[in-house]
DNA sequence: AGGATACCCTGACCGC
DNA sequence: TGCGGTCAGGGTATCC
């Protein structure tokens, strides 16, 4: 589900119920997701107050009072949903369209106040960990994390450095999130469809006037697709129930056979596997 | 180095 | 209605 314009789509929602707010409970109703809760997960959180909800890459980082980092990762379809107090008053009134898989609502934090953060995640590819905030860059989730694409660092010049002499194809370059990261299967198709690039060029091969029109799509289309609330497929829904509706500008992903919307191009979306993964692309005009 | 594959897990969808 | 196969927005490990 979330790729970074989904997170930061999630990110947004979430951070007014829980800034600068104490957690008064935390309940993990299984032992792992994922991964393990780290020891002890929820006496550690509880009392503690969220002094700052942010995102690094697909991560959110919840920083806590006492020096700790929440960390939180969504796998492919973890999702939050927030109960506020006054819906509480009014039981039936309101029935969350998500709130119909109860089943996967694996944690649930209560916050002073009275609001519920409840976190739902069917895969269970997600996971939750704590870290001391000092230390945060050197842990092995976020040691060899590449750069963020919507920071000012991202440019032709700096994609040519990255990319170096590499013979690796530009989607497996752009997907690898020690490079650059946040970029998913979805935002990787369509940065490319919109640099007019081959998904199967090599990445070294880049001009850099190519490099600037790559990293110039990356950033437009993740901030566009951030400015409508990230893309709804299957079941990705805001915190608070509404939906992305990025997914109806999609150029390439998911349209197999569909006509090539770049103006004047005659060409088909294709369909193939890179990786052991989709790759929508018109080789008409991406070169 | 980097590609292909398997895996973690559940659900949706499609053809039969 | 059921059943099996396929696919899914992520990330990691292992083998060639």
């Amino acid at each position: 589900m979330p790729e970074l314009p989904e997170v930061e789509t999630v990110r947004r929602g979430l951070a007014p119920v829980m800034e600068g707010r104490r957690i008064l409970n935390v309940d993990a109703r299984r032992p792992d997701l994922r991964f393990p809760f780290p020891e002890r997960f929820a006496a550690r959180l509880k009392d503690r107050t969220v002094t700052s909800l942010g995102r690094r890459a697909k991560y959110l980082l919840a920083d806590l009072d006492d020096g700790e980092v929440l960390v939180m990762h969504l796998g492919m379809s973890g999702s939050f949903r927030i109960l506020l107090p006054e819906a509480e008053v009014a039981p039936g009134a309101f029935h969350h369209p998500r709130s119909k898989a109860a089943t996967h609502d694996h944690v649930e934090f209560a916050f002073e106040g009275g609001a519920t953060v409840t976190y739902n995640d069917p895969r269970r590819f997600g996971f939750m960990t704590l870290s001391p905030r000092a230390t945060l860059e050197a842990h092995p989730l976020f040691r060899h994390v590449g750069i963020e694409p919507l920071g000012n660092a991202l440019d032709g010049a700096l994609l040519l450095r990255l990319f170096g002499a590499k013979q690796t194809s530009l989607k497996a370059a752009l997907l690898d999130q020690r490079l650059i990261a946040g970029l998913g299967n979805i935002y990787v198709c369509e940065a490319l469809h919109r640099a007019k690039l081959s998904p199967t060029r090599a990445a070294g091969t880049l001009t850099i006037r190519k490099a600037n029109l790559l990293a110039e799509a990356i950033r437009t289309v993740l901030e566009e697709a951030i400015a409508a609330g990230g893309s709804t497929l299957r079941d990705f829904a805001h915190a608070d129930g509404a939906l992305g509706y990025f997914q109806h500008s999609f150029r390439v992903y998911d349209r197999e056979g569909e006509p090539c919307p770049t103006p004047g191009c005659r060409g088909v979306v294709q369909r193939i596997v890179q990786t052991g993964r989709s790759t929508f692309f018109c080789a008409q005009c991406q070169k």
